[in-house]
DNA sequence: GCGCCCAGAATATGATCAAATTTCACCTTG
DNA sequence: CAAGGTGAAATTTGATCATATTCTGGGCGC
């Protein structure tokens, strides 16, 4: 009578996660994972076929996925049919880096005024895993804590249509910064974080604005540098 | 000998459009165009097979182009699966008009420190027409010409990300605007388009870009005023 | 008023068609 | 005679469509 449909409804308690999501927003969230953390390299080729295989998606799925994170400037489309990971040249990376600098230092401004002592708790417990993971020389850990703590904090600002458009910029430089960090490891960062936070907590916008853009700054400094020459 | 391949040749001179594009590219400019010209009004439902039928199109490449379109932030999911164009909400307009400050200001930055003479004088033909859609109260056509203008001025900037950026946030207010000049008509704008381009040809790079901000700040306080109290 | 059933639309799969790249054979040329 | 290039065939990959399945939402009956 009811087998059949048993297995659709996932009879367990799915409360941490989504209950229900279609595959290519699945599909969307791994391809991006991948792409924000540096396990796709920049100009490395990204096949339909190759996806399906390696997600084990059906094939409208997969490419619904890439279609949103080519809008997304996450993938490029190569006049051809093909699709790769973009590679930022030094202009692409000041395009980057003077939008960035705007546009997160004044969602860190208006993130500021709202944040109650939970919140920045929250946020001192992601910066002190990023040090963990800087002290262990773990590269994939610094990505992700990094991208969090960024995260995090913009989710505070109540702007969304800012905080939609920082986590677009990310994923444009997030295979060239993996790149950067595997050569030059995570060391020899003066962490603005602590900067950021202390300013919060002490009550002054402009402070924390100002220190979230030196460390844009330094973010994508530090990207110029490690790719330097090549483009 | 040759009989089987001279058909792919495309003998045929196409210099006039694309000589072969996608399907899935064809929807999403036509849809695109649709929006940004507010065909589409906001709130407004949109489903794949009304689409299908409306543009002749296929499901996948419908489907494809509504994708793209939600990541453009020109569509909306709205959670169940069903998709519609955002309404604005005022804190949305003031974040759009942050953004398009910073970044639309800077690209007229850019551009006029690469603009020569022929690309101003192309600049304003479309200002001349853009005036007289406003003077024979030609709502398309005010809204075609406004955004050719812009879009022509950062073409020339030679920052593709910061174009593509602009492009995307025009998408999002298109609708509403058009709502508001439906509403309102198109006169009453003291037009900055003349003092950019006047401080162009001057060699101004500073108030080509305050003029531009200027254009814009007044560009969203209309939207505000025309859509106030609603939201 | 509550719950079940049905219609309609969206999601997902697989198959089929078209295009492009690659490979390889053959011809030309030094 | 050997090496390089040109052309076509074959394979790989992307694009499109038709179809089945699932889910949402509303209407009807209890």
């Amino acid at each position: 009578m009811s087998m059949t449909k048993t297995v659709a409804q996932s009879g367990q308690t799915d409360p941490d996660e989504g209950p229900k999501l279609p595959a290519h927003e699945i599909v969307y969230q791994q391809l991006r994972a991948q792409i924000l953390f540096g396990e796709l390299a920049p100009g490395q080729a990204v096949t339909i076929q190759g996806l399906t295989e390696s997600l084990g998606a059906g094939m409208t799925p997969v490419r619904e996925a890439i279609r949103r994170l080519i809008s997304d400037g996450a993938l490029m489309f190569q006049g051809n049919r093909r699709v790769s990971v973009p590679v930022l040249s030094s202009a692409d990376i000041d395009e980057l880096g003077f939008v960035r600098k705007t546009i997160e230092s004044e969602l860190a401004r208006r993130a500021s005024l709202r944040m109650n002592a939970v919140q920045i708790a929250r946020l001192e417990a992601i910066d002190i895993a990023l040090d963990r993971a800087i002290s262990a020389g773990d590269v994939a850990g610094y990505l992700v804590q990094n991208y969090s703590f960024h995260s995090e904090l913009y989710a505070c600002a109540n702007a969304p249509i800012m905080a939609d458009l920082a986590d677009r910029l990310w994923l444009r430089f997030g295979p060239s910064l993996r790149v950067v960090c595997g050569r030059f490891g995570t060391q020899s960062f003066p962490d603005r974080h602590k900067d950021i936070i202390e300013a919060m907590r002490r009550g002054e916008p402009e402070k924390v604005a100002q220190a979230m853009e030196k460390d844009v700054a330094q973010g994508m400094e530090q990207v110029t540098q490690g790719l330097g020459g090549a483009n």
